[in-house]
DNA sequence: TCGATATTTCCACTATTATCGAATTATCGA
DNA sequence: TCGATAATTCGATAATAGTGGAAATATCGA
């Protein structure tokens, strides 16, 4: 990822309604959520949330499907993968020495137990 | 931490110039920049520069200190720490099934060396 | 086909953010 | 104390982003 699509993301996620937004979409998962019940639950009028929605999607942090009448919104978990990425890469390349508190991110997060390679 | 400090993290970062100090400052670890030579680097005027510094610091990402004329820039490590962890944790504690590609960033980063309690 | 529902696109308006020159503040060395 | 250097604050202007109503598009069930 370089400079610019990380600001892409960043404005994406920069933003209330959108940040909530994407948040209920990284807990809903694969199933998504319509956009008119994304819209019911931030408290964004339809014209306005679609817009959000838009500049989201071309930020590559979230993807939409038809479904009948709705257009389902999930979480793209490899676009927030990579700008995660970038963001921690100077931070444990470039400083080695102060990436250990980042790896508690990872452990309070739990993500090491998942790991089919563990640590070390 | 909440959504609006976290919105105001993100909005900070999400500008090329901002994005640029801040991961000079990154990399630059505790010694930090004077704020004329982050200008330098970035291309950018002193009076627009300041400015941005003061957007960064009010996000808790960056902080500074005076030496002699200088005013040297450090990153906030622990600021930058708050601000992954909050992003991370929705994907890893609301769906750990999907938390596993977040660990290899961890990895990747070489973040797990540096662990004094291991994963696992 | 028609009316209802779900959503987007378009458009105008408002609000916020970005930029940079000029003036100001702080520090240093002579 | 004075001139030079480093940086910030102020103020005006330019550029960008956010908002929501109205119209358009797509789908459904009858």
């Amino acid at each position: 990822m370089q400079i610019p699509a990380a600001v892409e993301a960043l404005s994406a996620l920069a933003h209330p309604s959108r940040l909530g937004a994407f948040r209920m979409l990284i807990r809903a998962g694969e199933a998504g959520v319509p956009a008119g019940e994304i819209a019911r639950e931030i408290g964004a009028v339809p014209s306005t949330l679609s817009t959000h929605l838009t500049i989201l999607t071309h930020a590559g942090l979230i993807r939409s499907r038809r479904e009948g009448r709705s257009i389902i919104y999930l979480a793209d978990y490899d676009g927030m993968r990579d700008l995660l990425a970038f963001l921690m890469a100077d931070c444990c390349a470039g400083r080695p020495e102060i990436c250990a508190p980042l790896s508690d991110i990872a452990q309070a997060a739990a993500c090491c137990a998942a790991l089919e390679t563990p640590c070390g």
